[in-house]
DNA sequence: CAGTAACCACACCGGTCGGTATACTGTCAG
DNA sequence: CTGACAGTATACCGACCGGTGTGGTTACTG
């Protein structure tokens, strides 16, 4: 058993050393200190990079924040790939269930939660160029969680996988929001409970 | 049937007339565009008042948003009394239903979810004067579905609250973030179903 | 050998940020 | 009558914001 729905998620461009450094020092301090705190100046600091390479590579501080979305998107599929592999899911339903408990290990090391979720608040002007990303992502499992359950052979796959969802962004912001450490663990019992009691198609 | 937990909410304090209409403009400007969007330069400008009145009254930006805050939550809940008077629920969990059939009135006419969540990733420092609001309405609402499961005689009333809450802020970000529009009805059925099931202490 | 991409150092820009200073007016209670 | 308080108007502050311009160095490549 594996993932189903297309990620469309654009390849990695090619970046040169300083590129490569810059986005890697943006990454972290955007999503340890949030996108409007970091400054482009702090972010060339850190990267041991001139301001004036980071524009030339970049071209602006909106493009630096959307390549950085689309890395940590990049490297979210990769992480689900990896989980997927180790726990090899026998049923559609264990697949869910593995994409639910890959959130323990995601979001550990830190409490900072969801960057997806975080950026698309901090942005908030809905034609941002990194929103895309952003609802994409969102979009995504959701596709993925009625896929599954359509292959699982459950009523209602539409209905389901918003429910799934909930479960699953409940999870990312309570973690953070209202400091429930265990918001994975939880979401990923109720999810359980959910496909077990579910009736089929 | 009605709301158990303390809100431990301070009462509204006494503001002079242009007090009051700069934490309106505030409110309004900080809940729909975002707390580090707005400077305080147009809220001034917006509530018709020097930028010398609105320091005179507030001290500084922050405690200006955790005045924000705190009218925001004690309008939650004033809210949630109005909805709970209407709905006149007849058992435990009709009250926890209602809280989530109050999602849909609370979210309507705006894409921006919950005041709260967005506030707590603008602001991100824990130690923010106003993190204690917001961190505080997650609490007494948990705790309310604790109670309120309690009541009911349902087992595990913890694990059961932690669900809800799950449900109820995955309503709140999927409604912003994902842009689903249907998410507080979502919420409702899906809460509905888990206390149909769940069984009794 | 010439060209070009990838950097460096550094100085500079206009604008906006949160916040303060000064000086003056109206109102109302002791 | 006299403060105290609430408010006005305007000017100002240093710090930081995102972004640009100039000029020079290294290294690889056609």
């Amino acid at each position: 058993m594996r993932l189903i729905v297309d990620r469309e998620v654009a390849a990695a461009p090619r970046l040169t050393p300083a590129g490569e450094r810059i986005l890697t020092a943006a990454s972290t301090l955007f999503y340890e200190q949030g996108i409007r705190t970091v400054g482009v100046d702090s972010i060339a600091a850190a990267a041991d990079v001139t301001k004036k390479t980071l524009y030339d590579r970049f071209g602006s501080k909106d493009r630096l924040i959307a390549a950085y979305l689309g890395r940590r998107n990049r490297e979210w599929h990769l992480f689900l790939d990896e989980q997927l592999a180790a726990r090899r899911p026998s049923t559609p339903e264990d697949v869910i269930l593995a994409l639910f408990a890959a959130l323990t290990d995601w979001l550990a090391g830190s409490r900072n939660g969801c960057g997806f979720i975080n950026a698309s608040v901090e942005l908030a002007a809905p034609d941002h160029p990194a929103m895309p990303v952003i609802v994409g992502q969102k979009r995504w499992l959701r596709a993925e969680f009625e896929a599954q359950a359509r292959l699982a052979g459950l009523a209602d796959p539409g209905e389901l996988a918003d429910r799934l969802l909930l479960l699953h962004e409940g999870a990312l912001v309570s973690y953070r929001v209202a400091a429930m450490t265990d918001a994975p663990e939880v979401a990923t019992r109720a999810a359980a409970d959910i496909l077990k009691t579910w009736p089929r198609g």
